[in-house]
DNA sequence: ATTTCAACCGAAAACGGTTTCGTGAAATTT
DNA sequence: AAATTTCACGAAACCGTTTTCGGTTGAAAT
């Protein structure tokens, strides 16, 4: 309860707090007698040091800030589970929200985590964020910053992503390669980057292969909902019967045309393959099992606080180093609606 | 950059820190006209208190931490959820980490939270956790303290659950209102207190409807897998014929059974019937959807976060008040899977 | 003209550490 | 024996706030 601080107990000692300090710090202008005197009546007395005075003097907190657009989310809470075990590692504590992928809410979160003085901000923009005055503010700030899965190239600063446009080729040449010939996509509205290059690898794919792109069997859907992809399902079983391949940019849409398929009695894989985007738990099973593109999460969290840490200590060298672009490799996991 | 602090407005202002702080914390002896020129400046320079000033002045942080045992888990994932969105609303920020369910990773897990000097904790126990004097440790240092959804009666303190026993009875119920005659169960051994509490249930509404409660259809399994599931499922369709209803105490482990219901021409919910438990995201779009008890994870982290929050003010004004359990109301939500 | 009182402001302590710099004594070198 | 260096420690500044406690005004009351 009566917490004990460095003063008391430099005065239990009958010597000056500077000491005491030292004692602790390992500093080498104390002797070895004094030091054992300080450190086993620390011991003693459990002391800890009162982080807010070190915080204080040293300016910084070694607590960083995550923000995602949805925490309530596969892939967003394997970026939380690799950001904080990496981040203990190195000592650094994560303060996590999110925006409800909304504009105004953004710019909220971020003044908040500022107002915490985090030492750095890992960062992954909410749907409807078009303009960016509000992170370049914080960048210009000095604040070490990293964006990362859902980023602007419209921002200068440290980001980690995969190749959404290899990835969806991968996604893609997969289903040929197991014999698909007319193959349809399922994505929503060009307004990520993540949807727009997606569709820009599987158009790539296509051509690659000499398959015409056919615009008829470009479905773009208003969200990334099951149910969104269960009515696409229906509208394929019902107006595309020569579709045998289907490309859907999200697990989930993918698992809803799984929904529609069965309902009309079509045989996954053996008259349509489907294959989904990001491995999401769910996609393990579903029946049958969903074949799909593995998105690391754990990995571009670990990753993007690496390179979030680094940034900091080169801000405290007073190093300034370009900003790079980490890609995180992506797989394609193939299961049971693929052959 | 250069950060403007309080000090530095009162010298370009020629008063004293004293007044400016007066100034801008709406002290009631500042004259209007001077506390305007401040504030006026304090925004020009886009003024910033020093939270680690402030933190050290106040010993107080405005964080909490939230500890459980997996980020990466449907349940938790809203409960984080939950707790950032309530926390916010009363300006406080979270913490967030995971102990992987293990009982030496809670000790030091605990022990990083202390170091940053949260004002509070959350934590739901890891499930090989069965001895606490570590977070008796930390109630007895006056850090407050609240523990939500996997407890032990063993600790003292504020908590917030949900009712395991009425919730399985309201389950077991819900088939046999649907006609279900010959229930089995599905659980893991038993060691966390949900798993006991269910069980419990399970038996206790058998026995209300005259059931007679039959050892070889409760199934122990080791995990909560997809895979246990299936494992208990196959059995049941090849050597418990009649059994006609299934309640598994996971989402996880009732949708095993399906899939294994599903491989051997079982009809659901017309040969068999089956129910979940936690109303994960996942079984709304299992064919067919899933029949489950709502676990409400976001109203849980929100009230446990009140809760700490209550604690947080009371211990303020020194005022101790006996802890309390309050218990979540969960529902049965019908869906395809039963009748 | 003196007292009273409110209004307004500032000095300084406090929060709990870290770090720079100076100093005296002891040990070493010339 | 004198000069120099090393060793061990402490004083004090500093980080940026908040808050207590006086003190100085000027106006109102006596």
């Amino acid at each position: 309860m009566s917490k004990v601080s460095l003063t008391k107990i430099s005065e239990i000692l009958g010597m000056s707090k500077s000491t005491v300090s030292k004692a602790l710090n390992n500093y080498a202008d104390v002797s070895s007698s004094t030091r054992k005197k300080v450190q086993d009546l620390a011991d003693k007395l459990n002391y800890k040091p009162n982080v807010f005075a070190k915080n204080l003097r040293s300016q910084e907190s070694k607590i960083i800030g995550l923000l995602m657009p949805e925490i309530v989310h596969y892939f967003f809470s394997t970026i939380i589970s690799g950001v904080t075990e990496t981040a203990e590692k190195y000592g650094y504590s994560v303060i996590v929200a999110q925006t409800k992928d909304d504009y105004k809410s953004e710019i909220k979160q971020l003044e908040l985590l500022l107002d915490k003085n985090v030492d750095g901000i890992l960062l992954s923009l909410a749907d409807n964020t078009i303009q960016f005055n509000h992170v370049k503010d914080v960048i210009n700030q000095g604040v070490p910053f990293v964006l990362y899965d859902r980023i602007s190239k419209l921002i200068d600063c440290n980001k980690v992503v995969i190749d959404d446009v290899k990835a969806a080729v991968m996604a893609t040449q997969h289903l040929i390669d197991t014999g698909c010939k007319k193959i349809a996509i399922i994505r929503n509205q060009f307004k990520s980057q993540g949807t727009i290059d997606r569709h820009k690898g599987y158009k790539k794919a296509l051509l690659e292969n000499g398959i015409v792109y056919d615009k008829s069997i470009d479905f773009e859907v208003q969200d990334f909902s099951f149910n969104a992809g269960k009515i696409v399902g229906n509208k394929i079983c019902e107006r595309h019967k020569d579709v045998d391949g289907i490309f859907a940019v999200t697990d989930l849409m993918a698992i809803g045309a799984l929904e529609a398929l069965k309902e009309h009695n079509v045989a996954v894989p053996n008259q349509v393959s489907v294959i989904g985007f990001s491995n999401w738990f769910l996609s393990q099973i579903t029946t049958p099992h969903l074949s799909t593109v593995d998105q690391p999460g754990f990995e571009i969290g670990q990753t993007a606080f690496k390179l979030l840490h680094q940034e900091i200590q080169n801000n405290k060298n007073n190093i300034k180093e370009p900003s790079k672009t980490v890609v995180i490799p992506t797989t394609v996991i193939s299961r049971e609606s693929t052959k």
